[in-house]
DNA sequence: ACCGGAATTGATCAAATGGTCAAGACATGC
DNA sequence: GCATGTCTTGACCATTTGATCAATTCCGGT
């Protein structure tokens, strides 16, 4: 049963060397063909070993994808972890807007595997979504509600608010095949970042601020 | 090579059944689990027939997955077609919002589709996305950047407006997920689906127009 | 009733795939 | 230098999966 610790074995230097070459081609393979399109002896070979010696870190497929999930979790919440009311609405979201656009432009692979994950219905993720997620979600929406009392935020439902902030923002990570097709561009463009990040938190103020 | 046809054979009326329900739990398949990960004995199965003979209508699976990109393409397509210049920036821009919406509501399974397809790289699309929909939305950037000049909508490259609408109306199909998590609703209810279509048009609007 | 093409099926196959196992290489502390 | 536990490998296995084929049934027109 539990396999809490990421990649169970790993007692020395190069066995957690192993694993984190491991975890980095199991994010680029899940990322790209979700878990059951993901083949281990293709992730292996891009870890640089064999499928056996991979086997030996994470004994089945899914661990391994349970344990590339587990570690790009925290850095997917950070974000949202960081949404500070100190500074005012107007402050806040667009730091929120620029930190989450600025995920997407350095972890596109994480932002994909978490939208594949979603999407298949978060077989591995419900539990967190259910508790971690849901807990941080609804704390800032407590304090959009606030901020909507004070007269500060337009009134409407605050989780519309996130949804939008979450699904433009990612947007530009999961659908960077298109965009490119579109623009020629992507984040890894500064110019474009920018452009889009301008676009984004003014478009996104105006819209919800009072 | 070229299987034009959607469906091969299929010169009878039960031959057009056998095929749509194939279409249909093909798409139910590929929208969960993508190409690689979808299988042909399970689609066979939900549509309530033999794998063989389904095989009989479609020689491989990449055959039937083009099939089913093929046929849900145009209904993807079409809000934007429809999006209408004659109104003003705030009428078309408000249809089409809620046209996509709609449209997620309907046919969340094709939406996720599309999404794992884009986010596969769009092997199979791309070179529908490089001209049908290049082609379309370099007609629609044209009226939008019209308006801008006509003063009428707020000044910026129009392309990251139409990202945010397509980013925010097909989250709700994609991450239906995760917004049932947090909220416990989904687009199926009518008054969470007015209340996501008033948020964002009211949003949006307000963020793009000038 | 019958004929020809469409539809359907069960048997079968080769390749791919996740996973096991036993044996050997390697590193490290004593 | 040796003992112990970590790491690595090649051979092997059972199952799954996409696909083929020959044979049979079904259906519609005449």
């Amino acid at each position: 049963m539990g396999d809490g610790d990421i990649g169970g074995r790993s007692k020395t230097r190069i066995g957690a060397a192993n694993v984190d070459r491991i975890l980095d081609a199991g994010l680029a393979a899940f990322s790209r063909d979700g878990l059951r399109g993901a083949r281990i002896e293709e992730i292996a070979t891009a870890a640089e070993m064999s499928k056996t010696n991979l086997l030996y870190y994470f004994r089945t497929k899914e661990a391994l994808y349970a344990a590339v999930l587990t570690r790009t979790l925290d850095i997917w919440l950070q974000p949202l972890r960081d949404l500070d009311e100190a500074g005012g609405p107007a402050t806040a979201l667009a730091a929120y807007i620029e930190a989450k656009l600025d995920y997407s432009r350095r972890y596109p692979e994480a932002s994909r595997l978490f939208a594949l994950e979603i999407m298949q219905g978060a077989p591995v993720l419900s539990n967190v979504l259910k508790t971690d997620l849901a807990t941080l979600v609804e704390a800032k929406i407590h304090v959009l509600r606030r901020w909507i009392d004070e007269g500060r935020l337009r009134p409407a439902d605050p989780h519309h608010l996130i949804f939008m902030i979450w699904a433009t923002t990612q947007h530009y990570a999961d659908f960077a095949t298109q965009i490119r097709t579109l623009t020629g561009k992507d984040l890894t463009d500064d110019a474009f970042f920018d452009q889009a990040r301008s676009a984004l938190v003014e478009t996104i103020l105006r819209g919800a601020l009072a």
